[in-house]
DNA sequence: CATGAATGAGACTTCATTCAT
DNA sequence: TATGAATGAAGTCTCATTCAT
C-alpha cells in the first residue's frame, strides 16, 4: 500500500529490473493483472519467482514500477510536442494523428495506457497518475497548438478540448477495438491517417 | 453433522437471477470481474453466498449471463437506428451523438462496455460476441446512415468507418476519462454534444 | 451423533419411509455414502429434498434407518438356520453355499454388506452392530450345524471358525469381484455352488 | 497484499512425494478418501496444505498415484509366484496362503486392497485397474499351480477358478473381519493357516 | 544474487439442513 | 404433509510471499 507515485522509484541496480518490467508488461497485458502469476513473469524474464522479489517488494510494486517507466518517456515527449509545433499548427496536427496511430497500432506501445485502464477500479493513484502525467498533458498540447491556429488564423476558434477530443477518440477506440477486442484491420494505418485528418480538418458536410 | 440454517424469509424468486444480475453489474464494475468476490456480489442482492449457486452454475456464468441481458436491449436499439434515420441523415447523426452522449455520460450504462473490455484478455468469446453484436452492429448503422446522405448530397463521400469512429470515438475516449481515470468533467454534455457536431460537420480548418 | 442402534428405531408413519430407504439404498451403493446427495436420495424416492427430513432427522439417521431395516430378516434367517438344519448337517450347509450365492449374485442383497463394509471406518457402530447380527450370527450357526455334523460322524472335528470361513470367504470374495469390482462372471451361478461344495467336502488333494 | 509465510525448514525434496503417500495411505485408510481432508494427510506427513498440491495436481491424483504405487510391487510378486511353485504345487499353496494370510493380518498391507474397494463406485478405473493387475494376476497365478499339479497327480482336477476362491476367499474376509468390522481375533495366524490348509486338502467331510 | 520448497490466507463451490409458505 | 428457496460451514485448490540453502 505505497500509494505515493512519484518520479523516482525504488529499484535495485543492473538490467535484471527492465528485464522483470518487460515480462510484466507482457504476461499483464497478456492476461491481466489479476490473472497474471508472478511465476510467469518470473518465467517470461527467465528467472525464479523468488528473484523476482530480490528486485521488487510486491506485484503491486511491479505494476507501479512497470507503469512510471512507460510513462516517463511518453509524458516528456508530450511536453516537447506543443512548443515544437506553434509555428506550423496543421503540419504539427497532422504529424500526431501520424504518430499517434502508428503508436497505438503496436500492441507494445498501447499496452501501457490499456494496462492502467483495466487496473484503474483498483489502483485509483495509478489512474490519477496516468490521467495527470499523460491524459491532461496531451490535450494541453493539443490545446497549445490549437490555440497557435487560432491566433494565426488557420483553425477555428472552438472548444480546444473538443477537438482534442476529435484527435484522440478515434485512434484511441480504433486500437481499443483492435488489441482488445481482437477485431480485422479493415484499412492501412496510412488511410486511416489521411480519412482523419480530412474529417477533421474540413468536416463531413458538403459545402 | 453441519449445522445449516435456514431461509431468513422468502421473496418472488422468479426476480431472482435479475437481481444477482444486477448486483453483480455494479460489483464487477466497482471493482473487476476477478477483485470481485460472489459474496460480496451475493451481499448485494442481500443474498447469501450459496443462493447464488441457486441461479447460476460460477461466476464465469454470471458475467456470461449479464453479459447478454446487457447487450440485448443496445443490439437491437442499434438495429432500429439505421432504418429509422435514412430521410434525414443529417438529424439522424445529431440524434446519434446526443443520445451515445448521454448514455455513456451514465455509469450504468457505461459499466457494460467498460466490463467487457476488462475481461476481453481472458474470456475471448465475450469480447468477439460484444465486438460482433454490438461494435460492428454500430459501425454499420453509421455506414447506412452515411451512405444515405452521401447519396442525398449532404454529406461528403469518405470513408464511412472513418466517419463512424469520428462519431463514436471522441464519446467513447470521454466516458473512458471520466468513468475509469476519474476526471473531472470540465464541459456540459450539451456543449460537448455541440461541439462535437459542429467539428465534425463543419470542421477544424477555416475557410 | 446418536451412537445407539437398537431394535426400535424411530419413525413416523406411512408407507413414504421405506420408499425413501429404498432410494437410500439405490443411491447409497451407487455412490457410495459420502458422494450421494440428500437430494439425489429425494429424487430416487420421487420427493422434495425437505421432505426427506420430515421422515429422518438427518443423513445420517437414514443410514442407521436403513442398515436395522435391512439386517433385521437377514439376523432373524440366520437364528432359524441352525436349529433348522441340525437333522442334516451335509444337506444344510449345502442349502446355506447354495442360497448364499444367490442371494449374494442379487446386487440388491449385497448391497448392504457393501455399504456397511464402506461406511464401517466412520461409523463404528454400524460397523459393531452388523458384526454383531450378522457376522457373529452366521458363524454360530455354522459352528451349530459343524458341531452337529462331527456328533453325527459325518464331519471331520476341525476349528467351526474355519470352517465358517471356507464356507462364507469364497462366496463373499465373489460377490466383491463382481458388484464392487465389475469382474465377468466366468461360471453360472449353479456351477460355482457345486464346485465349492465339492471342494469343501472333499478336499483338494487327491487320495 | 496477501501476507504469506515462508518454510519453516527444507528437507530433502526427493522422498516428499512418497512421504505424502505414505501419509495420504494412513489418512484414506482412517477416514476414508471422501471424508479424509488434504490437511490431515498434509499434517500426517508433516506439511502444509498447500505443499501436498506441489506434488499432486489434486486429491484425486493423490488417490491414483498411491494406489499406482501400492500396487506395482504385489503385481510383479504375483507374476513371480506362478512360475517358482510349480515344482512342489502342495508346498506352493501352502505358501501361498501362509504368506497372504501373514500379508492380510497386516493393516498396512491391506489397507490398498481395503482402499480400492471403498473407492471403487466412483473410481472406476482404479477398480478396473486393480481387478486386472492384482485379482486376475493372482487367479492365474494360482490357477497355473492347480494345473501343474493335477498334471502331477497331487490335485484333483476340479475348477481352477473355484480353487482360487477357496484359497483367496477366507483370507479376505477374515481380513474385512477383522480390519473393516474391528472383531477381535479369536485365533493366531498359525492357527488359521494350519485349519485353512487342512479343510482346503483333505476337505471336511469325514471318509 | 539466485533458487524453489514451503506456507497459509482466501476464493470458489457444494450440500446438509432449515423454514416460510 | 410437502415444497424448494435460502443459509453458511467446510472443503478443494491457488498463489503471493518468504526463507533456508
Amino acid at each position: 500500500m505505497r500509494p505515493a507515485l512519484g518520479p523516482k522509484f525504488r529499484r535495485r541496480a543492473g538490467a535484471r529490473p527492465d528485464e522483470i518490467l518487460d515480462a510484466a508488461l507482457a504476461v499483464f497485458t497478456d492476461k491481466g493483472f489479476e490473472v497474471a502469476r508472478v511465476e510467469d513473469i518470473a518465467a517470461a524474464a527467465k528467472l525464479s519467482k523468488g528473484a523476482v522479489y530480490l528486485y521488487f517488494d510486491s506485484k503491486e510494486e511491479l505494476l507501479r514500477g512497470l507503469i512510471e517507466r512507460e510513462i516517463a518517456p511518453i509524458a516528456s515527449r508530450l511536453a516537447a510536442l506543443a512548443n515544437a509545433g506553434t509555428a506550423d499548427p496543421k503540419a504539427a496536427v497532422r504529424l500526431i494523428i501520424s504518430t499517434a496511430t502508428q503508436l497505438l497500432d503496436n500492441p507494445r506501445i498501447f499496452a501501457t495506457p490499456r494496462l492502467v485502464l483495466s487496473v484503474a477500479p483498483r489502483f485509483k493513484e495509478i489512474a490519477a497518475f496516468y490521467r495527470r502525467r499523460v491524459v491532461d498533458e496531451a490535450i494541453g498540447a493539443i490545446s497549445v497548438l490549437h490555440r497557435a491556429g487560432v491566433a494565426g488564423g488557420v483553425f477555428r476558434d472552438i472548444d480546444s478540448e473538443a477537438v482534442a477530443r476529435m484527435i484522440m477518440g478515434p485512434l484511441f477506440i480504433q486500437a481499443m477495438r483492435k488489441h482488445v477486442l481482437g477485431a480485422e484491420e479493415t484499412a492501412s494505418p496510412e488511410r486511416r491517417i489521411d480519412a482523419h485528418i480530412d474529417i477533421l480538418f474540413e468536416g463531413l458536410v458538403v459545402r
